[in-house]
DNA sequence: CTTGTTTAAGAACGATCATTCTGATACTAG
DNA sequence: CTAGTATCAGAATGATCGTTCTTAAACAAG
């Protein structure tokens, strides 16, 4: 899975595979009959271990956007502890090297957006109109994806933290100003 | 240039790149000497071609926000002609496949964001300081990569453009406040 | 110990890649 | 017309890719 996200689909050989897992060519191709078939899966297993956990916080009761600022937060440092300029998302990655080139791909990165999209809405307050809560929370997912693709071309965290800070203290104006 | 543009650096192949440009392998290598020569060429005329035009309008005189939002529909309704879901923004696809293995594209990456973030903080009130139109310049630039970025999974223009509104009326409700 | 089955390691295969080489054709100069 | 140069399509090259095959070691059951 970190072969995948930190180098992409094309530039991971199944020799770095092999090495990466441990494993043998024979049993990735016993488990998952292709180079594709474990990429889909390491893609699942990122949903799993690296996206379920940052978002569980906004399936709490009444978080608001100090959840969104976790996130942020969580995933900047867990960039910061892999190295920057680091390896951004996998997810994000997909969007633009494989989902254009495999459907299955492109599927699972808009079951992605949505579920980082209905995450996002359950942050933002109840008296909003539904209409304009969709429109925050696909907002904030498209600052995401941005922050992690400059993730890729930047060396410092708080240039990113900075970032992070700017789009919530926006969106927190724009509350306030409908109070 | 639009073959690298859609398909990324590794996906396309000289064979690709000969049919594309209507040229022979001998005048490619030629020309620029290997394929990552070409691409960078093909960088630096999608700076010229996509982005200087795009930008051009910061560059004049009193523009305010209303160049955020052209540019923004610009790049939407190019990305629209090209259709969706479309090639993305070449820089930013770079910033995610080539910038972390070739250094020379991520110091070209990083030119052009200066410059993106220069010409957004020109559309940005004068009164700001420089420290707040920076950040807020650079919230746009990761708001654009974003827009991008989501473009490539995104098969409906007017999805992009609400988007796009979004961010605009995010900032303008940020400087009239400010007002 | 003997069989049969699963695992390991890496050789082999066919395809494709970027790059270079080969001749033949077209063109320019005088 | 002739000689020299540039341009052309495509074959050759060597490397690497994903995938499969081969062979032998490890292990289980009886």
């Amino acid at each position: 899975m970190h072969a995948f996200w930190s180098a992409g689909f094309e530039a991971t050989s199944m020799a770095d595979l092999v090495v990466a897992t441990g494993s043998t060519r024979q049993s990735i191709y016993g488990d998952f009959s292709s180079k594709q078939g474990l990429y889909r899966a390491c893609f699942e297993l990122y949903r799993k271990r690296v996206v379920e956990p940052a978002l569980a916080p906004f399936y709490a009761d009444a978080t608001g956007l100090s959840a969104v600022t976790a996130y942020f937060e969580a995933q900047i440092s867990l960039a910061e502890s892999m190295g920057l300029p680091g390896p951004g998302c996998l997810v994000g990655n997909a969007m633009t090297e494989r989902a254009p080139i495999d459907a299955e791909v492109m599927t699972l990165v808009e079951e992605h957006n949505t579920r980082l999209e209905t995450a996002f809405a359950k942050a933002l307050p109840e008296q909003l109109s539904a209409e304009r809560k969709r429109e925050l929370a696909q907002f904030l997912v498209v600052a995401a994806q941005g922050l992690w693709a400059v993730s890729r071309v930047t060396s410092s965290a708080d240039a990113l933290r900075s970032r992070a800070v700017t789009i919530v203290g926006l969106l927190e104006r724009e509350l306030n100003h409908d109070a």
